[in-house]
DNA sequence: CCGATAGATGACCGCGAAGTCATTTTTTTG
DNA sequence: CAAAAAAATGACTTCGCGGTCATCTATCGG
C-alpha cells in the first residue's frame, strides 16, 4: 500500500479522514453498533492507526464532536455585534443560519449524534451545550433585547426561552434522519415559515 | 423464587414488566448497549423467559414502541371533533396535551428512543409516524382550518408545517434527556409561552 | 549508504452479550 | 394423586468487537 509523506499536513488529513469516517458510521448505525474496523477501512488506515491518534472509541466520539467548531456561528456573532440593522433583519439572518445548518448533512449528523448519545456521554453534551447551545441562546437573547429596546418587538418569550427560536431546526435535523424515507420535509421552507410567524408574534399586540 | 399463577392477567403483567424494564434500559444506555440480562433481572424473570414472549431483542424494542398506544391523543381527537369551542381554545388544549406529554417520563423516553434509534429500525419509525405523528398533524391541520374558516386565524403556516406546533415538545423531550443535568428546563412553561406566541402569530395582521 | 527511530500495520486476545436448550418447576387432567 | 403437558430457568455456546503489540516500513541523521 502506498504510504503518505509524514508532513504535519498529512497527519492532519489522516485525523480528519478518521473523524469523517467515524461520523459516517456513528451516524449511520449508532455509536455502540459502529465497528472500528469499518471506520478504519473507510478512512483508509489500519485499525491500530486509529489508536495512534485517539486513545479509545469513546475519545474518538468526543474528539469528533469537539472538532465541529461552529465557524458559521462565530461569523454570525460578529455580524450581529457590528450590525446596525433592525432586530427583525437580524432574526431573519439567524433563520438563514439555521436553514444552512439544516442543509448541511454533517452538521445535522453531529447534532443528531449529540441528541442521541449525549445522555450517555456527558462530555459531548457539555461541549455542545457550551460551544453551540449557550452561544446560540445568547445571540437570540441579544437580538430580542435589541428589538425590544428599539420598540420593534413588544413581546419577550424567546428571551426567556431561546429554545422557541431554534426548535424547528432541531425538528428538521431529527426528521431528516428518521422520517425522511416516510415523508419528505422541506427544511428551509419550514424554518422560513417559522421566522415569519416569530416576527408577527413578537411585533403583534 | 416465588412463581406467578398462570392466568392470562399474570401473563400480561409479565409482558408489561419486561417491556417496562426494557424501556428503562434502552432509554438509559441505548438499544445496543442494553443487556438482556439486566432487563430480565429488573423485570424479575430469567433471560430465557423473555424469549418466550419476544423472538429477539429487536422485536422487544418494536413491541415496546408499538405498545405505547396514544390513549391521550385519541381522547383529544374526540374532544376536538365534538367541541364547539373556538379554535384558539382547541390550540390551548393541544398545548396542554403536549405539556402533559413532556411531564410523562415514559412518553418522553419512547419519543427519545424513536428519534435516537428510528433511523436504524424502520419498523419503529414507521409505527410512530403512522400512530402518533400523522394523527397529531391531522389534528393540528383541522384546528387551524377551523380557525381560518371562522375568521379567528388569518395565517396558515402550521397547516403546511404542523411541525411548527409540536417543535417545542420535541425540544423538551430531547432537552430533559440530554441537557437537564447542565441546565434545567421548565417544559410546561416553554410550551405555554410557545402557544401564546403561536396564537398571536396566527391572529396577527 | 546504513543504522536508528518513529510511524503504521493487522493478526491476535479476552471479554461480554445474544440466543439456546436440557433440566426443573408448576399446572392441568383423568 | 399420578402422569403428562406447559412454562420457566440459567448454564452454556458462539461469535463479534474493542483494544494490544510484535513486526514491518519509511524517513532521517551522520
Amino acid at each position: 500500500m502506498a504510504r503518505q509523506a509524514r508532513t504535519p499536513e498529512a497527519r492532519e488529513a489522516r485525523v480528519k479522514a478518521i473523524m469523517a469516517a467515524a461520523l459516517d458510521q456513528f451516524s449511520k448505525v449508532g455509536f455502540e453498533a459502529a465497528r472500528l474496523d469499518d471506520i478504519a477501512q473507510a478512512a483508509g488506515v489500519a485499525k491500530g492507526t486509529i489508536y495512534l491518534y485517539f486513545e479509545s472509541k469513546e475519545r474518538l466520539l468526543e474528539g469528533l464532536v469537539a472538532s465541529t467548531i461552529s465557524a458559521p456561528l462565530e461569523a454570525l456573532e460578529h455580524s450581529v455585534a457590528a450590525s446596525t440593522a433592525p432586530a427583525s433583519e437580524l432574526l431573519r439572518q439567524y433563520g438563514a443560519f439555521m436553514a444552512q445548518g439544516a442543509q448541511n448533512a454533517d452538521r445535522r449528523r453531529v447534532m443528531h449524534l449529540v441528541f442521541s448519545e449525549g445522555a450517555r456521554f456527558p462530555a459531548i453534551a457539555q461541549f455542545h451545550h457550551r460551544e453551540v447551545i449557550s452561544r446560540g441562546a445568547a445571540l437570540i437573547r441579544a437580538i430580542i433585547a435589541k428589538g425590544r429596546a428599539s420598540g420593534e418587538f413588544v413581546h419577550d418569550e424567546p428571551e426567556r426561552f431561546p429554545q422557541l427560536v431554534i426548535a424547528p431546526a432541531l425538528v428538521a435535523a431529527v426528521w431528516l434522519h428518521v422520517f425522511d424515507p416516510i415523508e419528505k420535509l422541506d427544511a428551509p421552507a419550514l424554518i422560513s415559515a417559522h421566522i415569519d410567524m416569530l416576527l408577527r408574534a413578537l411585533k403583534g399586540g
